[in-house]
DNA sequence: GCAAGATAGTTTGATATCAAATTATTTGGC
DNA sequence: GCCAAATAATTTGATATCAAACTATCTTGC
């Protein structure tokens, strides 16, 4: 699994304007901070990429094909975790942007597959330079608690990941 | 800042059902496993909740007005991290479902005023215990590491979430 | 006191998401 | 071989979100 895809229905959201504090009933809980975490830092990464060339999976998209080489639209909308049908539009936008190109399988007429073009894999290297800067500040943040960070993160993904959601 | 506001472009979606595990290109990115550990989170709170009661922003907009008795649909904006005209539609259902009483304000013909009704009250006692539950577990995965993740979650979210973004 | 501007809430428009239904093609059972 | 079932992708339908336009009311400046 790999990109962005999304979670429409959020527990808990950020500091929005210079409005209010955290809640006391909020401070304590890991899931809250979570959140707001979660949240202000895609902002700063979205905010850095652009919103022209950030449109909602494509890093996730691009990056994956940039790994795999070719793909088809069953197999990224697995690995993105996101639905087949909301790569349709998704997959035209790429394509119509010049950053994938689409061959139809000759073995199976319903099929085909995706990968990137000259173009794409430019975009995907300017986004992965941008997504790295990123890291970099998350990495200062982080300090000598990054290994337990990442830990930690890593245990609360695999408690609620695999076991009871799917 | 307290709820389910949402963030609908992520930089990375979780595992989604048994399919391909962590890339190597993501595998030491705080932010990726931010996500990962906040969308499969959030999720098994999601479940636990059941969709009926868990629409978008209810429990953040239940707990909020636990807290404060009255508020009017911007403070709630604000508060909850939402547009206001998407909350129009959210309050529009809570009244229906009784959760929620709306009054005019009699010093302000264009504003009322939003106050928990009695199973308002019920209802988000029962979110919240659930999301007490929750919390358990969490603090439960991260032992003893929950103070150093939470110190580090706010300077993430302190980091990205006042200085650059507003 | 009245017109200009600010503010409260709603409506509309553009996206995005998932889930279910649809269409076309391939596979499998017999 | 042929018809049923599975599969690939798309289309459609229901929500949700934000932003901008809109309506109604209140506040200000003069």
């Amino acid at each position: 699994m790999v990109a962005e895809s999304s979670m429409d229905r959020n527990m808990l959201a950020t500091p929005a304007d210079g409005g209010m504090s955290v809640p006391a009933l909020f401070q304590n809980l890991i899931g809250y901070h979570l959140r707001v975490a979660q949240e202000t830092s895609f902002q700063g990464f979205a905010k850095a990429a652009g919103k022209e060339d950030l449109k909602p999976g494509w890093y996730a998209l691009l990056t994956v094909l940039a790994e795999r080489e070719s793909m088809t639209p069953s197999e990224l909308s697995r690995t993105c975790g996101r639905d087949r049908s909301t790569l349709t539009s998704s997959l035209k936008a790429l394509s119509n942007r010049g950053l994938i190109e689409r061959r139809w399988n000759p073995d199976d007429q319903r099929s085909y597959s995706v990968r990137l073009t000259e173009e794409g894999r430019q975009m995907q290297e300017r986004l992965h330079a941008i997504a790295v800067v990123h890291e970099l500040r998350l990495d200062e943040i982080a300090g000598e608690d990054k290994a337990v960070l990442i830990a930690v993160l890593g245990r609360i993904a695999a408690t609620f990941g695999t076991s009871e959601d799917f």
